[in-house]
DNA sequence: CTGAAAGCGCTTACAG
DNA sequence: CTGAAAGCGCTTACAG
């Protein structure tokens, strides 16, 4: 068996209690227990038993986090994986470690979250997406137990760090308006993602804002997958009249676009330019190389967890909502060169 | 505070005992008394307290995992996402957890493994990178802790999840002499590494097959990054005698030569042709498509989960090195088109 | 089929 | 500065 807190306080002729009192620290232990007891833990290899303390502490220094379903598969690999490396990062830096669930529908996913919670599995859960009305976010709010949104919900007061999509979108579509279009599209994602909706309201508040017109066929509901990009390419050069340049809510979704167009024989920015977001690795890869606007997904994450942890700590947040700022990369696919829409 | 057992007992008129048994689905218990207690615990929200339960079962149901450390990082990025999901998808089916943890250097990652282990915070470790002679494989090793290796570890007889390397690099080499080069040069990434081995080892087993030249000029290490697809690319072409094929350790890495080749003017596959491994979403849409080995990556860690809770379970295992079988996707990168290099 | 009791490895008032 | 004791929420022989 394991040495245990009892070998050690038998071995250096001092009580269990004074050893779980050099363990934490303790103030009012002498320097001469605290050398000896420390040394005979190092001799024997003693660690103490995570499930025992936190059984009596009431902590467990694990952080949840429930992992996506695959029906987002392909936006999560980039985003993800960024994500993850925040979040696990910063908890390690804060002796906490991040422990994953997967769950296969809404409900699996509840049921998850539930047993995590309520069986003090975790101290805080991290929520990597945001939908709609999302139980999951009703049942923290109910229980009050410690978690964080990657997004946010509505206007509700929760803890979140999030980007200014709006603000990103908008200036995305700025960006092409300065290159001179007029004719602007926008594939968005799925409708019940505040990411789809932010975004969708930030590109209509440029166009709005420049007089430009906005057409309802011209903004494009799908997935973050690159047949949704492959997709409302051919619907929208298929219109009768049709946008000369797309905002895109994902790099992913653009690359099925550029596939389309390069199939068909379109030139990119020439015949459409493209900006999108999220500007993973390979945007600057692509040919040509995609405008994109970076929206610090690792900072997202290392934000996210060092938030949640302050606030199981006990530390009131000065700000419920915090915002990773964005920065737009502009690279080919969205330069003014010939044209040949004018 | 939460319902604990006591409570549920109480008003269920039953013993503590009892309960715990309902909760475990002890045969000896009468239908009666196990329908109204679950009834209670229905309706009172209970949920059992994982960790008092792992403190006297010595069973955590939890799989740990060390983050790869930032030096591995793109590489990561698309394997990592993919793999995790294996794992963690697998690992849910059976009723287990995964827990992450991160480390900055090698000797953080084997304090953390230390932490994990000897913390009996889980049943068991998967570890997703096998290097040579390293000190986590040594540790566990030595405490007879369940592990699995998604890789393997030189002819050691431990518990591993791989693909054969080594056929994957000759059939990639063995494509290439195919289609009539005969100077083929290779990219590794980091020598130590056993994946960088094994696939060395295939393309030279090739070449000798074939009897073609094989010059040390003609391979060159670096990391799993762009950067050193573009650094091997610009020494590849200032050579006198260059090849004119190279087999790639990775998709990333192509993709950096891709870049590198693009900037110079050259042709792929007219000039250079390419195959890599992984086959990551990407390569498809890359342009030139990219030929690449599909290595399984979510099937690595869907059988690593698997194996690895088997043998936490106590159940023998037939092999001890699971074998996921690779497939060469030919696309246009690697077509024997119009040849500048003749 | 069920209960009382001991115990998993730790922490923490209480007392000195 | 340190120890004895109670207790965290559960499981599991032992006994009936």
């Amino acid at each position: 068996m394991a040495v245990t807190i009892k070998d050690v306080a038998k071995k250096a002729g001092v009580s269990p209690s004074t050893v779980s009192r050099v363990l934490s620290n303790h103030p009012r232990i002498s320097r001469e227990t605290t050398r000896k007891v420390k040394e005979i833990m190092e001799e024997m290899g003693y660690h103490s038993n995570i499930m025992a303390r936190s059984l009596v502490s009431n902590k467990t220094y694990t952080l949840g986090m429930v992992l996506p379903r695959p029906a987002e598969e392909l936006f999560q690999n980039q985003f993800f994986a960024e994500n993850i490396r925040g979040i696990t990062t910063q908890a390690s830096r804060n002796g906490f470690d991040v422990l994953m669930t997967a769950g296969h529908s809404e409900q699996d996913e509840l049921e998850a979250v539930t047993r995590l919670v309520k069986g003090r599995r975790v101290d805080g859960i991290i929520l990597l997406q945001s939908r709609k009305n999302d139980p999951i976010i009703v049942f923290l709010k109910k229980e009050e137990f410690p978690f964080i949104l990657i997004g946010h919900y509505g206007d509700d007061d929760i803890l979140c760090v999030d980007n200014d999509n709006i603000q990103a979108s908008f200036d995305a579509t700025m960006h092409l308006i300065s290159q001179g279009h007029e004719r602007i599209g926008f594939v968005s994602g799925p409708p019940n993602l505040t990411v789809s909706q932010d975004r969708l309201e930030g590109y209509r508040k440029a166009l709005a804002e420049n007089g430009l017109r906005m057409l309802s066929e011209w903004i494009v509901e799908g997935e973050f997958l690159q047949e949704s990009g492959y997709r409302a390419m051919s619907f929208f050069m298929n219109l009768p009249e049709r946008p000369t340049a797309l905002v895109v809510i994902d790099d992913i979704v653009t690359f099925g676009i550029l596939r389309g167009l390069t199939e068909l024989g379109f030139k990119v920015p020439q015949d459409l330019s493209l900006v999108s977001f999220n500007n993973i690795t390979l945007a600057e890869l692509s040919s040509p190389p995609l405008t994109s606007i970076d929206i610090g997904i690792y900072q997202l994450g290392y934000m996210a967890s060092q938030l949640l942890i302050r606030q199981i700590q006990g530390d009131k947040p000065q700000l419920l909502r915090t915002i990773v700022p964005h920065r737009l990369f502009v690279r080919e696919s969205s330069l003014n060169l010939k044209r040949n829409w004018s």
